[in-house]
DNA sequence: TCCCCTATGTTTACACTGTCAATACGTAGT
DNA sequence: ACTACGTATTGACAGTGTAAACATAGGGGA
């Protein structure tokens, strides 16, 4: 209408599918910008829409993030399942799975801290995002079960703190050469050489 | 001499020593209320200062932040040392480290949050929050290199991880018996559970 | 003693945030 | 064609981090 702001949005006044717009804007925002520089408003401005619109879409900023940490989980399912595909046979199966998972964490660190941090208060309030959750830990677990010792969860839940923490400290950057006193670090590495503490198949190498 | 003196515990001034009761204000209000509710401005008006007295001792946000993460890593390391008291001989020290690691997070989740996230960009710019880090790892390295089979900082990394792992899982509220499948679980308990994880001076029971 | 200097604290202001209320718009169903 | 409703916009409010200008106290030199 107004010649001064021509919207590239001139197909519809309804965008049409606003809410999967607004979840893929927010995560190139945390790709780009990071979790402390995301907002609301400039998900919106990204996505070409008024400041209020996503509350259209979502009751507030956290349900947004839900769905982008459910997406987080969904990826992180797959990144460990598709590692595991490279490897045959009832050996470093394990091991596999924690490199999938270092390896999102670090592909996405904004995305993998949302996915675990407080920015999402009471995130059980969130069906689609604790199911995700859910089933990426099934992952391990799964796995677990068929190779740990015992059939409780508790090899799954040690390989999992094991591995989250690696990752957490990677992404933080406490893992550095002054803090470990060696040259520049390939994160992955690290677990090749911790493989002992994850491949629980394995346990002639200690 | 007298300037040194007054800088530090100057308590003839204004309003007394301010940056220590903004630290101490800014504890209170993470204990009580959390990291995402915290504000400079409300800790400027829990210390009963306007809004921008903070400016005078600090840099910005971030910097009073590393001040109280720098005070959270010297209370961790502490917590690592009581624990350590209550052991004697070589067996299950690891695991003690590891059970003051976790109790301080627990304790503490939203400084221990602070600590290792991405509030305060750039941790390695405030040399107090880099040194008091290192001590605290090094509590953790120290006892590593005095049992781990070689001297390499791995076996302190790999205990690190896995200790932080299950903290961070833990304040996050991921280990919950509908994810794992169990009646409340203690975390410290846990610890017991995982204890070859940590104490690499008892490698029989693998 | 007095006065000024500098470190400390306040006031004011601005751009930004999350979110609510009232309003406009377009499309689907009748 | 007209109405109803889901969708988007405008405007507003309280709260935030922080910069600039101003105020004040207490000590050091005259």
């Amino acid at each position: 209408m107004s010649t001064l702001s021509t919207k590239k949005t001139s197909d519809t006044y309804h965008h049409g599918n606003l809410r999967a717009e607004l979840i893929r804007s927010a995560e190139v925002i945390l790709k780009k910008e990071g979790l402390m520089q995301l907002s609301l408003r400039g998900v919106a401005r990204r996505a070409g829409v008024s400041q209020t619109a996503p509350y259209r879409h979502f009751r507030d900023k956290a349900a947004l993030l839900a769905a982008v940490a459910a997406g987080g989980f969904r990826s992180l399912a797959t990144a460990m399942q598709a590692q595991l595909a490279q490897v045959d046979g009832r050996r470093g199966r394990m091991l596999e799975i924690g490199r999938g998972y270092l390896a999102f964490a670090i592909e996405n660190r904004a995305v993998f801290r949302l996915m675990f941090g407080p920015e999402i208060p009471d995130k059980s309030a969130y069906p689609e995002l604790r199911d995700a959750a859910n089933a990426a830990f099934a992952v391990l677990a799964n796995e677990s079960s068929a190779t740990a010792p015992s059939g409780t969860p508790d090899a799954a839940i040690a390989a999992w703190s094991f591995i989250h923490g690696l990752a957490m400290l990677t992404i933080d950057g406490q893992l550095r050469p002054e803090t470990i006193g060696e040259a520049p670090i390939d994160a992955l590495a690290l677990t090749r050489r911790f493989g002992r503490f994850l491949d629980f198949s394995d346990p002639s190498r200690h």
